[in-house]
DNA sequence: TCCCAGGGAGGAT
DNA sequence: ATCCTCCATGGG
C-alpha cells in the first residue's frame, strides 16, 4: 500500500565537502566487515538506514574520477514534510559511513616515502575509504561471521539472519524490508535453529551466546567507546568466536578506532614480507607493529594493504593467478 | 577428493 | 608462548 505521503529525493554531495579523493565503487565493494554489503545497481549502492525513527532508503551513485566527482544521492522516505530533515540526515549518515571526512590526502602524504611498502598502494586504490558500521551490534555479529570465511558466505549468512529474524520496515513503496534483528530476537533461538537457516557454521555458537549477553544486560557495546583501545580490545577477546582479529575489525569498522588493524593470514604474510625480511612473527606482533608504525592511520594501512594484495594476487600462497578478484 | 575462505578454542608441548 | 587439530559450509 503506497503511502500518500511518500516521496522521492533527490540532492547532490559535490567534490569539495568530502575531505579529498574518493573511488565509491572500491570503497563499496572492498569486502569491509562493517555491515553486510550494499546492493549494486549498475554504477549505483543501495542501502537502507533508520532516520527519524523510520527506514529510509536510499541510492548513491558518483559520477567523475577520484578528484573531481559529484555524488547523487536518490532518497525514498513516507513523509515529505521533513523532507529536509531527512535529507541532512542521509548526508550526515553517508559522511560517517564513508569516512568522508577523513584527511586521506594527509593520510598519501604521510606514508609517501619511496622506502615505505604502503606508498606502492595509493595510486591504484586512489580515493578509498574506510566505512564504518552504524550499528555495533550488526558490526560485531559480521565481524564474528567473517571468521575463517569468505566474504561472499559471511554476506549470505548475514542476509539470511535480517530475512528471518530481522525487524521488518514498511518502505513508502508498499514493499518492506529486512533489517538486521535485534540481540533479543536471536538470543531466543537455539544454536542449531540459526545454524540450519543461516548456513553459518560453527560461529552459530558464538552468535547466540554473543546475542544472549547483550540481551541480558552483560554486555554493553557502546561502553567500549570510552575505554581504552587495549582494555577495549582485552574485553572483546573474553567474548565466544571472538579473537585478536575479529576484535580489531570490530574496533575499527564498528567503533571507528583507526588505530586497529585486523591481521589476517593476506595481512600477516604481507607484514612479514615486506616489514620483516620474511622473518617469523606472530600475528599479535604484525598487528602491534602495525599500529605502532602507523598509529591513527593504522587501519587505513590494513584496509590498503589488504585491498592491494587482493587487487594483485600476492597473497597468502602466492598463487598470483588463482584468487584474483576483479 | 582436496583445499581454502579477512580465525578461534582447546589442548599438548 | 608457540604449535596442533577441529570446527560447518560452500566454492574452486
Amino acid at each position: 500500500m503506497k503511502s500518500p505521503d511518500s516521496t522521492r529525493i533527490e540532492f547532490s554531495i559535490s567534490g569539495n565537502e568530502v575531505n579529498g579523493p574518493l573511488e565509491l565503487a572500491e570503497t563499496v565493494l572492498s569486502a569491509q566487515t562493517s555491515e553486510p554489503e550494499w546492493c549494486r545497481d549498475g554504477d549505483s549502492f543501495m542501502d537502507i538506514e533508520i532516520l527519524e525513527g523510520m527506514p529510509v532508503k536510499y541510492s548513491v551513485t558518483q559520477s567523475g574520477g577520484p578528484d573531481q566527482f559529484v555524488l547523487k544521492v536518490r532518497v525514498l522516505c513516507s513523509r515529505s514534510e521533513i523532507q529536509d530533515r531527512i535529507c541532512s540526515d542521509v548526508k550526515k549518515h553517508l559522511s560517517r559511513v564513508l569516512g568522508l571526512t577523513d584527511d586521506l590526502l594527509s593520510f598519501y602524504k604521510q606514508f609517501s616515502d619511496k622506502v615505505e611498502p604502503l606508498s606502492e598502494t595509493f595510486s591504484k586504490l586512489r580515493g578509498l575509504r574506510l566505512m564504518r558500521g552504524t550499528n555495533l551490534y550488526e558490526s560485531l555479529i559480521c565481524s564474528i561471521l567473517s571468521q575463517n570465511n569468505s566474504a561472499r558466505l559471511w554476506n549470505r549468512s548475514a542476509q539470511l539472519l535480517m530475512k528471518h529474524y530481522g525487524t521488518k520496515g514498511d518502505l513508502p513503496d508498499g514493499s518492506t524490508c529486512a533489517l538486521f534483528p535485534r540481540p533479543g530476537t536471536v538470543a531466543k533461538l537455539t544454536a542449531r535453529q540459526l545454524q540450519r537457516s543461516t548456513s553459518m557454521g560453527y560461529r552459530a555458537k558464538s552468535v547466540v551466546e554473543v546475542s544472549r549477553l547483550i540481551a541480558a544486560g552483560d554486555l554493553c557495546l557502546p561502553d567500549l567507546s570510552e575505554c581504552s583501545y587495549e582494555r577495549a580490545a582485552e574485553r572483546l577477546i573474553e567474548l565466544p568466536g571472538v579473537g585478536p582479529k575479529v576484535a580489531d575489525c570490530f574496533l575499527l569498522y564498528g567503533l571507528g578506532r583507526l588505530e586497529a588493524a585486523p591481521v589476517d593470514v593476506w595481512i600477516h604474510r604481507i607484514v612479514t614480507e615486506r616489514y620483516f625480511r620474511g622473518r617469523k612473527v606472530s600475528r599479535l606482533q604484525s598487528a602491534r607493529f602495525l599500529r605502532e608504525r602507523f598509529r591513527g592511520w593504522a587501519g587505513y594501512a590494513q584496509l590498503y594493504l589488504f585491498d592491494y594484495a587482493r587487487r594483485t594476487g600476492a597473497g597468502p600462497g602466492g598463487n598470483q593467478s588463482k584468487r584474483r578478484i576483479d
